[in-house]
DNA sequence: TACCAAAATGAACCATACTCATTTAAAATG
DNA sequence: CATTTTAAATGAGTATGGTTCATTTTGGTA
């Protein structure tokens, strides 16, 4: 039976937030799900898989939930930002389960799958931003994917370690720089999109580079 | 006696990191010290705070590797670019025994006190910029901190996860979209979303002070 | 109802983290 | 130097909890 499955991941996915996996007992999982110790092992492999089961559901429905909270029809930079402030809320809401996605992939093993899944989400719209121009051509996607999960992922540590609640300013303070390298021809890229009228933030930039050029060789 | 116990840090670090935490046996450990499995628990009180010294031992080292890797008289900018070089390629080399910190931190415990240690290398170099005048007085440190060690985290990972090798324009990369952002007026310090048009007036300031600069710089 | 295959069970098994009574070494004492 | 005292080290034994598997139960089919 299937639904006998997901009653185990549930059981699973509550034991193991408020037990830890070392913590979590798999009698204990067993007993919660209503299934006999041995029932488990007719799903799972083993304690290990059991836990890649609940991990990967995991970030399966945060994918499924990202493609929601991103409208269709908006600019690249409000889809990032709804795509920040997703991210951001659902790892400190879920800390536990996030955190075991680290005890999901052991070793120097491959990635789960789901979690690849749940990036491509963040790569589409910046796909989408270069076909419709607002991104420049040979913008460095994977690289902003580091600079973008690996700030949301550290600054939720750092927020959850404070005890703070979500705080929208690390979104819109990371989009700024995201933005500010990706658009002018002074940051990450080099292709400043040519032809239109440059605008006057473009103009800034430019002169902020040419400020930052008398700095360095003034001194 | 003390040296006893740096050897069986030692033979712990070696076996968590090529059998990982579930995997290493304290026998082994044991066995590898050239102690009796006994001997092990008068020094740590179980294996969890086995490791914990393990990669309290590691950071420790890090941090003094980190004060080395920085030349003192020199910009912020390049200090920057030392330690992010330094970190990245720490990151990667010892790849195994920084896993094994997620391990060490169980649960939402408080973070190991040198890893906190550690991270106070940036502090001092953003804070001696400051200082300098070579950033913006009322800069946030904390959240630069947080895209600084959360993006070369991620990125080392997707180094790894690709088989691939130190990878320099990662930290390039990095520190012009940080650099972009903070010795602008226009970036993260005042946090425009999606990059608002400046205006006139702050065109003309940004002229203005450029002009002060060349007067005093005597171009 | 009888039969069969698949699903489920939980007692037994086994690996291993951890304990502790005993032994060994070192230090203090006279 | 002998003797007592204290500390350090040992490893056989214990306890816990993951995993197995012979047996039972279930649900469908002839």
């Amino acid at each position: 039976m299937e639904a006998k499955e997901s009653r185990i991941l549930d059981a699973a996915e509550k034991i193991f937030a408020e037990a830890g996996f070392d913590g979590a007992k798999v009698s204990d999982i067993a007993r919660a799900a209503s299934v006999a110790e041995g029932t488990v092992y007719l799903y799972y492999k083993n304690k290990q898989d059991l836990l890649a089961g609940v991990v990967g559901r995991f970030w399966t429905q945060l994918t499924l939930g990202a493609e929601e909270a991103i409208a269709p029809d908006t600019t690249t930079a409000i889809q990032l930002e709804q795509l920040g402030r997703y991210h951001l809320q659902s790892l400190l809401n879920q800390f536990e389960v996030v955190s075991l996605t680290y005890r999901a992939r052991p070793q120097q093993e491959q990635d789960l799958d789901q979690v690849r899944e749940y990036v491509r989400v963040f790569d589409r719209i910046m796909q989408r931003g270069v076909d419709r121009g607002e991104l420049p051509e040979h913008i460095p996607i994977v690289q902003l994917r580091d600079v973008f999960f690996g700030t949301l992922e550290f600054s939720a540590r750092t927020l959850k370690l404070r005890d703070r609640p979500y705080d929208h300013t690390v979104v819109t303070n990371l989009l700024s720089i995201m933005v500010t390298s990706t658009d002018t021809g002074s940051g990450m890229t080099q292709g400043a999109i040519q032809g239109k009228e440059p605008s006057n933030r473009e103009l800034m930039n430019t002169l902020k580079a040419i400020q930052k050029q008398l700095k360095t060789s003034g001194h």
